[in-house]
Formats: C-alpha cells, structure tokens, sequence
DNA sequence: AAGTCCGTAA
DNA sequence: CAGGGTACGGACTT
C-alpha cells in the first residue's frame, strides 16, 4: 500500500488522528481524510486530524457510509482502530439519516418529524427546547411540529447531534424564464453551450439531488473556480425568481454583470438591493449588509422585508461563510424555499458551521484546491514561510511589552522589510503584491521598496489607474493593505508577500493565497511567502492562519533569514 | 426638490 | 486588535 507496509496514521480513542507527515503513504492519507475528518493541527512532523460531527456529516449527507470511513481507517491506521471507536463511529454516522422530516397532509400547517425507531423519539420528547417549539408524539415513531419551527427545529436537532434529513419539499416560487444567453450561430441552449466545466455541471447536479428531494446545499469550490456560474446554471435549472444575498457592492455588481452576460434576462428583470439602488425585481442582488442594517442600536432590522417581497423560488447564498447571525436567524423562518450557498473556505472563526448545515443545507460538492491545481485550472503556489529574526531594538520592546502587545510588535518587526526587498529581488520580472495589516508598517515598506501604497484611504480613482498600471506591466510592485481581502478587483499577481495578518484568520490567509490563483502563462506557478518574526507570538498565529490551506494539501516550506546586518 | 459630499456608527 | 466597507443622515450644491 504504502511502501513501508505501515498505516501513516495513529489513531487515538478520542477521534483524533495523528497522521505522520514523513510517511510515504502521507499525500494519499491527506486526501483521504479530507472527507471526514478536520485538520486541527499542523507541526511540521505530524498532523493532528480529529472526526467532528460536522466532519461526519458532511461525509455522510455526501453518501459516504460508516462502512467506508472505517474502511479507510483501517487501511490507514497503523496499529488498528482502538476498542470502541469502531462502534462510536459507526453510531455516529449513522445519527445522519435517522430523522426525516416531511410536509404534513395536505399541505397544512403541521410538519412530521419521523424517526426510525421509538427510542430516538423519547429520548427527544425529552428535551425542553424542542417542547417549546410544539413538537408533539402523534405515533411512535412520529412527532408532528407546526410548519413555521422547520428551520428552528433542525437547528436545535443538529445541536444535540441528530441532524435530520429534510424531504418537506420546496415552494416553486414564481416561475421565471431564464435561459442562457444563445451563442452566437448556435441554437443549442445547454450548459455545455455556455461553457460549464465538468465540476460545475456535478455541483448543479449534486445541488438537485441531495437529500431525497434536493434543493438546498453549500458548494465549496476555492477562489476563481467559477462559483458564480454554478450559482447561474442552479438559476437555469430552477427557472424561477430568485435572490442573490452577497458580501458587498462589487460583488453586486458583479453578479449583475454575470447575468446579464450569461443569461438572457432582460436588463429590467434584474435589480439591485442596496444602499444606493432599493429595485426589488424578479432577479434581485443584495447585500448582506443591508438586510443587517438597524436604523437605531438594538431597533429592528430595516430591510429583512427583502425576504417575503416577492414569491422567491431560490435564495442564493455567496460568501455563505460571511452569513451575519441576524441572516442565520431569518433564514430560519423561509424553509421552504430553496437556498444555494456558496463558498470557497467553508471555516468560520465564530464557529457557526453547524449552523450553516442546518440552515442553509449540507456541503453537496466540494472541490479540493489540489485537484482543481492538477487539472490547471488554477496556478500552483509554493508556499514559503519566512522567519525573520527581530533586531535587538525591536526584540527588547517585545519582551517589555504585554501579552497582547507582543502580536503587534513582531508583526511590526522592520527586519522583514530587508527580507521582502530579497524575495522581491529573487523574482525578476514578477509581478508582486505584498500584502499587510498595519498602515505604519506598509507605508514603510511602501517607501524603503519604492512601490505605491493602496489603502482604504485611497480614492477609487487612483486604485483603478493603479490596478490599470500593474495589468499593463508598468508597475510591477504594489503594496497593498485589507483592501486585498475582498477587493474583487485586485489584479492578480504571480507573486504575494505577506507581511502581516489578523489573529489566526484561515479565511484572510486563503483569500490572499486567492490573489495569485489565476493561470499563469507557462509554467502557471505562484508563490505564496509569509514574513513571520522568530522566537515570537506571531509565529504561534500564523500556524492557525494557515491551518485551512495545509488542510487543502498545501505544505510550507521554512527559511530562515540569517541576522546579518546586525551590525546596523 | 434632487443630487453630491462627508463624517459617523456599529 | 486594527482596518475596511457599508448604510445613512446632515450639509451643501445644483
């Protein structure tokens, strides 16, 4: 199998996997994992994997079965699966599927909360949060539940660790007709006319089938994979009115631009939800920000009306991971509509994940960055962390300064200016973005490197002759502060310096990884490097920033920048 | 009366 | 933890 006919794995009692990172059989146990289990740790000699229930479930509502996953651990274990786990596993998976819910007769106002045995019903006839929701015994194995509680319910099902397949069906909503834009001399109107990728088809494909009825899931596909045109094509399928909740007014506009481009909608059947433009049409793209909006502190939210302004048939989720709670909380209230959420890192730092299974539906596709890497569509990046030494001034105040303090000092370290300016002198003819937190330390290094500086301060205007600059070839520097999170606009580059970055953000570190995705012309390889301050806090941060890519099967490599110029 | 600029909140 | 985007209201212009 592997080579030294030794499992690559340990594999503890508490559901945690230590997976040996020098052993052959290392890439392969990688990629295997990945479909139930979560990456926790990352040290260079092992990485520590534990099987969550989400991780479970996930797999499972993906059809893979208990039978499998211990059949893969087994294959990868190296002293077998200790005593117990295989039954724990094999319950736990198994908790998936075991509660359906389903539209009552008639279509009235009860829901049926069916179980596959009696058991599971008292245990939960037990709980007080489920009473308070009117979940009633009508049969042994049935409970019976006012239809408004759908979503309520399945929250607090997945809460206690029974996730439940929803088959109450769908509204249509109103009915709309959207097909894709004709090529030119071509009557066909399929996806392949329109260019779908093979991944994108099985992500639309997926979306429709899973759990029985289909029709709500969160596709996860990485930066620049083409998730707005799965987000189309779902549009096409369905063929009806649907709202497009998004993170911000580029986005909107991009959106709208797709839609138009793609789709032969007319241009009035598309409108704009935002803080300029209040156009509710049969295609409506909004903002995340506008349905959270309170006209006073702890008043009532001004435009969740968005929700029941039209019959929509499907509510398409982009960024799902950015969701604000008040939207979880109002997503609760429209089950019965369709909802698509898309994402490229599926991680929320407030922990909400199972709230996003719950609410907005299973992960139905998901495409690892690797595989789509392998297949060119995206750039290959090597990733490099730099660990530069701090100076003795520097080194002095971070022992003086407070645990907190600490962070900001290293981060701060202006060592790594000298060691930006090295990389950038290894890359000739690259074109680079070096990317920061802090304002002070990128208008340093903005000055000591000799490259223009974009902040949120900078005019939109001069971003965009900037930007124009940089594609054209003119500049071939730019430094560049958050703006580079979400800027959808950002050029891409084939090179990125990280100088510094949020408190252990995964989805920060995987957004600016993003940056350099894009096919590169010839070899189509990027390079990813992160200046980090030895012997420091920050180094313990940037573990967890990078936690989500190593998990996609990136491995960084470490330098060491020796102290010269100490002398200075 | 309607459009544009700017500071502020959360 | 700092920084950035958004929505909005008030000031000012057309």
């Amino acid at each position: 199998m592997n080579g030294s006919g030794k499992g690559a794995c340990f594999i503890r009692k508490d559901r945690t996997i230590l997976l040996e990172c020098g052993h052959p059989g290392f890439e392969a146990a990688r990629t295997a994992l990945a479909d139930f289990a979560e990456l926790v740790k990352s040290p260079p000699a092992y990485h520590t994997y534990r099987i969550t229930h989400l991780s479970r479930w996930n797999a499972a509502a993906a059809g893979k079965t208990a039978q499998e996953i211990l059949a893969v651990l087994s294959l990868l274990s190296c002293c077998g699966i200790p005593a117990g786990l295989e039954e724990e596993v094999r319950q736990l998976v198994s908790r998936y599927g075991r509660l359906e819910l389903h539209s009552g007769a008639a279509g009235g106002s009860l829901m049926v909360l069916r179980a596959d045995n009696p058991g599971l019903l008292d245990e939960l006839a037990e709980q007080a949060a489920l009473q308070e929701l009117g979940l009633n015994r009508t049969a042994p194995l049935e409970c019976r539940c006012p239809a408004e509680q759908r979503g309520l319910l399945k929250q607090e099902l997945t809460r206690l660790g029974f996730p439940v397949l929803d088959y109450a069906g769908y509204r249509d909503g109103q009915a709309l007709n959207v097909p894709w834009k004709k090529a030119a001399g071509s009557g066909a109107v399929s996806g392949e006319s329109v260019g779908l990728r093979d991944y994108q088809e099985e992500a639309v494909r997926r979306f429709g089938g899973i759990g029985g009825s289909g029709g709500s899931g969160v596709v996860v596909l990485p930066c620049g994979a083409g998730k707005t045109l799965v987000g189309l094509a779902v549009l096409e399928s369905l063929q009806c009115e649907t709202l497009i909740l998004t993170s911000n007014a580029t986005s909107v506009a991009q959106w709208k631009a797709e839609l138009l481009k793609r789709t032969g909608l007319d241009e009035e059947a598309v409108g704009e939800y935002s803080g300029v433009k209040r156009e509710v049409r049969p295609i409506t793209v909004a903002t995340y920000q506008i349905l959270t909006h309170r006209r006073s502190k702890g008043g009532p939210f001004g435009h969740m009306n968005l929700f029941n302004e039209r019959n929509w048939g499907l509510i398409i989720y982009d960024e799902v991971h950015l969701l604000p709670a008040p939207v979880f909380r109002a997503t609760a209230d429209i089950q019965a509509t369709r909802r698509l959420g898309l994402t490229a890192t599926l991680v929320r730092e407030d922990g909400r994940e199972d709230d996003v299974f719950s609410l907005i539906g299973p992960k139905c596709y998901e495409l690892p960055w690797k595989v789509l890497e392998k297949q060119g569509w995206i750039a290959a990046v090597d990733c490099i962390e730099v660990v530069v030494p701090m100076g003795t001034d520097i080194r002095h105040r971070y022992m003086y300064a407070g645990a907190k303090e600490q962070f900001r000092v290293a981060a701060g370290n202006p060592a790594k200016a000298e060691a930006a300016a090295k990389i950038i002198a290894a890359h000739p003819g690259a074109a680079v973005l070096v990317i920061g937190q802090y304002l002070d330390q990128l208008e340093q290094l903005a000055a000591s490197l000799g490259a223009p500086l974009i902040t949120g301060k900078t005019s939109q205007q001069e971003r965009n002759g900037l930007y124009a600059a940089f594609n054209e070839g003119a500049i071939r520097l730019l430094v560049v502060s958050k703006v580079a999170n979400f800027a959808v606009n950002l050029p891409d580059a084939s090179v990125a310096i990280e100088v510094s970055g949020a408190y252990g953000s995964r989805q920060e570190e995987a957004q600016r990884l993003g940056r350099i995705l894009r096919p590169k012309p010839g070899e189509n390889k990027a390079y990813f490097y992160t200046l980090v301050s030895g012997d420091s806090r920050e180094q313990d941060f940037a573990l967890r920033r990078r936690l989500f890519l190593t998990e996609q099967g990136y491995d960084y490599a470490v330098q060491t920048v020796q102290p010269e110029g100490v002398s200075l």
